[in-house]
DNA sequence: GTACAGGCTTGATAATTATCAATTTCAGGT
DNA sequence: ACCTGAAATTGATAATTATCAAGCCTGTAC
């Protein structure tokens, strides 16, 4: 994009730390900024009357909740830091502004939407066509490939946070991880051993289309 | 947007009628066209190994699969008619370049995404926090809202692609209607009576954001 | 090292949802 | 109006998932 607005946005935001645990925004706020996870974890999560979930485990370095400020509507999730994280604010107002003038930003936007469009899709269908322990398969197989070590993926969170994810008690994401010993997954902490990748595949049913 | 602009999408695009259960795409295919639902009734549906779900009923004027064209990346969904349908069918390429030129297009095309993902943000946390019979409650709720009709609400398909679409059985679809009668619900066909809004939002128990 | 707290696991039970089978209802075609 | 086949409903049972209640680790503070 154009370097004069890179810079106006760049001027306009701020770096902040936050310590671990700490509630960023909350469902229903109008949206104040874009958030961009520089470093650290933070966690998006909704409710329903008294249940709630976590929608989304967002790692650096990722911009969240950018639907939001495009459409100058409230939050529809909340957020918090899982461990200590600094999170570049980018005002909304400024955003929008700059995304208006500046075409390469603009399409930016709009393809990151429609990214996350696409794993939205993925991940209802997810929710709706596998059972949990097909759910756990599934996620570990996609992480396997996010980070592209031989046969060991690290959880990228607490299990209750991870089985909050997968939609499913921390109770039976414990018994998911034991079903799928027969499939050559074994646990140790937050350490997956995955011995036959076709095997599990078999099992996730992976779609149709690679991501 | 640009007249010219606007005018290069209509001469490049063309209107075709199909005939009820037609299958318009299917996933993994390369997007070809933008959809526009101009007249009729679609369904747009996924599936994981041998199940399938509906993801989305389209009802016109609408367009689909726009997440696919802006990416040029494989439909993740499926698409099939319902009803005897008139679609507009805009050639990926031409609405790409289109909407790289015209701003106001591009724009739209941003905002329209955003709209989408929070759709999706909202139905996942459905799938995830509501069970059955509460999800169909929110669905009465919302599609009452849209017809804006007194106290009747039709329902937009056959009741199991909408049990698809809620995802649930037929079966139990039938059952939650039942469970909805002591929230003032009843059915007659495709017709749904509702005689108290009130109890049925707590039964239902709404988001907190309107949509 | 020891004690503690939180997270994780395991087992038993309950709730929810799916499956299977049998009718009944509804809509389209003649 | 009548037939016919698909859709919808209903009931019985099975599978899946959640809840509740211990108990067990693991990492940290002292």
């Amino acid at each position: 994009m154009n370097e004069e607005e890179r810079d106006r946005i760049f001027s306009g935001s701020f770096l902040q730390v936050f310590p671990p645990q700490l509630v960023l925004f909350e469902v229903g706020q109008r949206a104040d900024f874009l958030h961009v996870l520089v470093d650290g974890l933070a966690e998006l999560y909704t409710s329903v009357g008294d249940r709630d979930t976590t929608m989304r485990i967002v790692q650096p370095v990722r911009s969240f909740i950018l639907a939001a400020v495009v459409t100058d509507l409230p939050y529809l999730m909340s957020a918090r830091t899982l461990e200590s994280s600094r999170v570049l604010l980018v005002p909304a107002a400024l955003m929008r502004e700059v995304v208006r003038k500046d075409t390469a930003l603009m399409e930016a936007t709009m393809r990151e939407l429609a990214f996350g469009y696409r794993d939205l899709v993925l991940a209802l269908a997810d929710m709706k066509l596998r059972q949990s322990a097909e759910r756990l398969a599934h996620f570990i197989l996609q992480q396997h490939d996010v980070q592209g070590l031989p046969e060991t993926t690290v959880l990228p969170a607490e299990k209750r946070v991870l089985a909050s994810l997968l939609g499913m008690t921390p109770e039976n994401l414990s018994r998911a991880f034991g079903l799928l010993g027969k499939q050559g997954v074994s646990l140790k902490g937050r350490m997956v051993r995955m011995s036959d990748r076709a095997k599990l595949e078999a099992f996730a049913r992976p779609d149709k289309v690679p991501r």
